[in-house]
DNA sequence: CTGAAAGCGCTAACAT
DNA sequence: ATGTTAGCGCTTTCAG
């Protein structure tokens, strides 16, 4: 590998020379700059982000932790979106990515210990358990941290639109004549309890009543428990109209219970997704559905972070939230 | 930050005792290694991996090469399953992962020299475009690689088995009476041409006639493209009685048009897919389709680079073809 | 405008 | 069994 030291040898400069002139903004003159930056591109000279790292504490790595209990995270196309818009965004400003895990071989480093044997510059978590201690230590770290749908005291988070999302969803049902409407939620996450408030408060204002047997406890991403539920929901007696669930994917399980009940969607009953996932767009009929926009989640997260880091004294943190929009498609439908 | 000096100082032994009693194997008592390994956890000492790296020449990062015309190979399951359980593999070895790009806001790095800046001790590439002479580059580089689904001459490679999972299909078409056959390719890579040369050598062993119009050019992941081959499919004045798509997700659009032409699956025709995504089992009727064993592509492929990087002298190149299997779903007919 | 020298945290000969 | 020392590649005072 060509180090400084090659450039300098064959420039006939000194080290420190070289070193200045191919980080540009020295005193150096105008002629030896680009002579040196010259010579450097012929041969090859590529900087060792270590070394440098040693001297100025500065990785240009961030940190990504997505602790998921299934540990296949990056599975779900929520986050995978996220993950992907933020590596985009980082890259753009010169940052690499490294995943904070537990690293088994080593002595089962916690994150706090794993983010600093790589040296991260900052860490952005997307997380569904926030109350997990060592989460909790990583953000109260002297690290720059950023949350995805999760708000910590003075600590900047990037959400997602929960409350907005479903007050448009109820609206929408409204204004096509439901007012029979159950819920399945998912886990129980600070991401859900903003969406059950936001269910119950919605419904208040249009003067929906809410029967609590139309709310379920569910689960996100797992088709098998939006199945249970709407079977269970399918068999009360006075049966809702529509049926929200708590996101694309887990809906396909309550479709495949409809089709078992015999029912067309949404002729005999209505259903409403979230997400917007690629596929609701490609199901027929096409999902009605709230579009969460997953890939601005990660690019404002990753610019936040960056920001955070480069300047740290004028940063502040920052509830960043971000909206998303209705997809009307084809499984609601108008009634009476 | 807790460094090996602070560590000497607590238990009163020079820098080096420390870094010896670190890590375990010295010629030092075992009782000061006990010591100082208590002390070292006590005052939360993490190594720093730069510093070490700057020494070793070993970074325990694997850098990871998806290069996607669109960029969102995360977004793809067959790409972000395998991603996965490299990542997970990388771990429990140790390893952390790092993603190889050319690094925009650096001088524009090129891919070989993003992994020399990050020092990753080896790389995996997963990419649609080996002929990237950047691509060729790295390979041809004295890093270890492992390439995904393409072999180069002398390096190591781990393969989805597409010539077996093309003969799986025809067999089971074949066994359910299908003669006419569609066959709509993915875009020209050397995972197509192992795949249609399959198709072909599958059809002459059994004995099925290939019509030139029943092979149409279309392209992976894009649903547009795959509904379009099968307007033209069914416009046939002899229609195919199966067609086989590149890949499930874009079978989706096949599907729309399906039932834009007022048919039945598999009623009145029958369709396969390939890679067996999560998708393609919740899905009504459930996908006849090839199923990818992605995720232990991942893990052979970690095992392999990391092999190739910790046993220089007695790790050969080598070939690791993964096997799939049949999902045999309910999109295909029995015909007479 | 350019150079000398120190040092970031760590490991590995080579002493002792 | 433990310590001394040099140095990995780089940046950054501080001198000249």
């Amino acid at each position: 590998m060509v180090k400084i030291k090659d450039i300098a040898e064959s420039c006939g400069l000194s080290i420190a020379s070289v070193s200045k002139a191919l980080s540009g903004k020295s005193d150096l003159s105008q002629k030896t700059i680009e002579y040196v930056q010259q010579v450097a591109k012929e041969m090859g000279y590529v900087p060792n982000a270590s070394a440098r790292l040693l001297k100025t504490n500065r990785s240009y790595n961030i940190g990504v932790l997505f602790v998921d209990k299934t540990s296949s995270g990056l599975e779900h196309e929520y986050f995978s979106t996220i993950l992907n818009s933020i590596k985009d965004e980082a890259e753009k400003n010169g940052y690499d990515i490294t995943f904070i895990s537990h690293h088994f071989s080593n002595n089962n480093l916690t994150f706090y210990e794993h983010a600093k044997y790589r040296n991260v510059d900052g860490v952005i978590i997307a997380s569904v358990d926030f109350k997990d201690p060592e989460v909790i230590k990583l953000v109260d770290s002297s690290l720059p941290t950023v949350t995805i749908d999760y708000d910590f005291n003075d600590k900047s988070s990037v959400d997602s639109d929960n409350v907005q999302g479903i007050q448009d969803i109820i609206s929408y049902l409204v204004e096509n004549g439901h007012k029979k409407i159950a819920f399945i939620q998912g886990d129980d996450t600070s991401v859900t309890q903003k969406r059950v408030t936001s269910f119950y408060r919605a419904c208040a204002i249009h003067n929906v009543p809410v029967k609590e047997e139309y709310i379920k406890q569910g689960a996100y991403h797992i088709p098998q428990v939006s199945g249970k539920a709407t079977r269970e929901l399918l068999e009360l007696p006075d049966r809702p109209t529509v049926i929200m669930y708590p996101d694309d994917y887990s809906l396909l399980g309550g479709i495949t219970e409809i089709e078992k009940h015999g029912l067309r969607i949404p002729e005999d009953i209505s259903i409403v997704g979230y997400d917007g996932i690629k596929l609701s767009r490609l199901l027929r009929p096409v999902l009605t559905t709230y579009v969460q926009n997953s890939s601005e989640i990660g690019i404002q997260a990753a610019r936040k972070l960056i920001d955070l880091i480069e300047n740290p004294k004028t940063s502040l943190p920052e509830r960043i939230s971000v909206k998303g929009y209705m997809q009307k498609g084809e499984t609601v439908k108008k009634i009476n």
